[in-house]
RNA sequence: UCCUCGGUAGCUCAAUGGUAGAGCAUGCGGCUGUUAACCGCAGGGUUGUAAGUUCGAGUCUUACCCGGGGAGCCA
């Protein structure tokens, strides 16, 4: 008897085997009972009958709860209808524990509710595919790095000094030398790391105090910052496309099934590959201006009240036939209305936000930063991530290179997700000149103090350097295609919720 | 900090100012191929808190508490 994982079943077919888990969910059919068991690789249907097991087997089937534990030994069939494409005939089955009511039943559940029992939550079918493709991520973020010479290059995460100065920061009392900080990045450490070693990824958790509260922000989250000695800009475009193209095409290949059980559109996914649209800044606003923005705001607009319309005459129309219809297709009308409610939920706030971003892009004035609905529109323009480069040094940090081409530019990028994720990336080409970087410090109204050890980089041998920052969270909710980062880490860290 | 939406059964949600309901979950009964199984029965409520208007408040008003979404800032 070989003990095996649901995801090895393809190669036991026609086998007895093991399988040791959890009970995901069951149906009974008097003398039938069907266990969907998990056991955090996938999940199997065992089939059991009073005939295919002992007496006990059978009493131990009907025992199990919602998340008891339990062993199932049988032979295993290809099953067109199970879902995963195996099936278990059991033959032996044995309790390790019986759980508890469970509260996380296989119905909807509000965010506050899984919130508090993410602990549980993280047990769900959805959440075990999204943390799956989170490790895959993270797997071929190192592989990128670890494969073309760069050195893993840890950061401190306790800080004397606020890196940009803008932030907000969690503080501490650290001993006796007054105030520490959780970093809000590695980068300054990175660039230091660079002159050592060349081309160096800080990976680790960056933290931020500020008050944010919307589907892209944690106050806690995974940060991977590679910085280049001898990278100019388009040198650090260039390795971001490819990153970027490198992890999504991981997934793809590793993920698949994971994908499917998110409902992921792969084909979206597929495009991703280098090499991403430039746009400079100049050209952005341009873009913002156009007529064809404006169009594209209306489309969408028209798009949205034809689907607000056409579900909420399907609501009326099940509301009509309700008192005519059977009980079970009652509740397929109960569901749909709830599905309905929610979806126009979210077409009255994109009809509500539609007018206000085509009057912003219209009025958007140049020299100022992009905002979240100015990004969003120019993503529609593009089937993968669009970089934005040659940002207005005003809204940019103190560290990042004047356009020489330019001064009034820094040579920033970011990369924009599509789909309106975002920005995932964001960095630039450090300035390398000792008395510039005195300049902006002094501009900054930063102390010179706490950044010397800064300074020295650029005294002792200076070489033009670049490097990003990619967010993991924000790219894991991206490629998974859900609306919020608070899914896409075992725990996350919110402004208002720091357990469990 | 600001804008906006919400808080009703364990969960998800209904309820013109007029007797608080449904589905799921739970318990019991039925059913040998179910796919969020189905069918029948049962138990389950201080409508976030406090005050006010009213003959009467889940519903209206005010304050507060908690949460969702967004702005700013950013990954």
């Amino acid at each position: 008897m070989v003990d095996v994982y649901i995801e090895e079943l393809d190669r036991h077919v026609g086998d007895e085997v093991t399988l040791k888990g959890w009970l995901y969910n069951s149906r009974e059919g008097g003398k039938i009972i069907f266990l969907i068991l998990r056991d955090g690789t996938g999940i199997c249907q065992c089939v059991v009958t009073p005939e295919s097991v002992s007496a006990q087997g059978w009493e131990n089937a009907k025992s199990l709860t919602q998340e008891s534990s339990f062993t199932v030994t049988g032979t295993v069939r290809a099953d067109e209808r199970a879902p995963g494409g195996y099936e278990m005939d059991v033959t032996a089955l044995d309790v390790v524990a019986i759980a508890e009511e469970y509260p996380i039943t296989p119905k909807e559940h509000g965010i506050e509710f899984l919130a508090d029992r993410r602990h549980l939550w993280i047990r769900s079918r959805r959440q075990v595919a999204i943390l799956r493709i989170r490790h895959s991520i993270i797997r071929a973020i190192r592989n990128f790095f670890d494969d073309r010479g760069f050195v893993l290059f840890d950061a401190p995460v306790l800080t004397p000094n606020a890196v940009e100065g803008t932030s907000t920061l969690f503080e501490t009392e650290y001993f006796k030398l007054g105030k520490a900080y959780l970093t809000q990045s590695g980068q300054l450490y990175g660039e230091a790391g660079a002159m050592a070693l060349g081309k160096i990824y800080v990976f680790g958790p960056t933290f931020r105090a500020e008050e944010s509260k919307t589907r892209r922000h944690l106050t806690e989250f995974w940060m991977v910052e590679p910085e280049m000695a001898w990278f100019d800009l388009d040198d650090d475009m260039k390795l971001a496309e490819d990153f970027i193209a490198h992890i999504v095409q991981t997934v793809l290949k590793e993920r698949k099934a994971e994908l499917a059980e998110l409902g992921r559109d792969i084909s979206v996914l597929e495009n991703i590959v280098p090499p991403f649209p430039r746009v400079s800044y100049d050209e952005a606003v341009e873009m913002l201006h156009s007529d064809r923005t404006a169009e594209m705001v209306d489309e969408k607009q028209a798009a949205a009240e034809k689907e607000r319309t056409e579900l909420l005459a399907e609501l009326e129309s099940n509301a009509a036939q309700y008192n005519q219809v059977k009980q079970w297709q009652r509740k397929k009308f109960d569901a749909r209305e709830i599905e309905i409610n929610n979806r126009v939920a979210e077409l009255d706030e994109l009809l509500r936000n539609l007018p206000k971003w085509k009057e912003s892009a219209r009025n958007f004035e140049h020299g100022g930063d992009l905002g979240g609905s100015d990004e969003t529109l120019l993503t529609w323009y593009f089937d993968r991530p669009v970089i934005v480069h040659r940002y207005p040094a005003g809204v940019k940090a103190f560290y990042m290179k004047r356009d020489p081409e330019d001064e009034s530019k820094a040579l920033a990028m970011d990369v924009l997700a599509p789909e309106g994720y975002g920005e995932i990336v964001g960095g630039s080409q450090r300035e390398d000149n000792l008395d510039f970087l005195l300049e902006r410090i002094e501009e900054h109204n930063l102390p010179q103090d706490v950044f010397e050890w800064f300074l020295d980089l650029r005294r002792y041998g200076s070489v033009p350097h670049s490097g990003f920052g990619l967010g993991v969270e924000r790219t894991v909710a991206w490629i998974c295609g859900i609306d919020h980062v608070r899914e896409t880490i075992p725990f996350p860290r919110l402004i208002h919720r720091n357990r469990p």
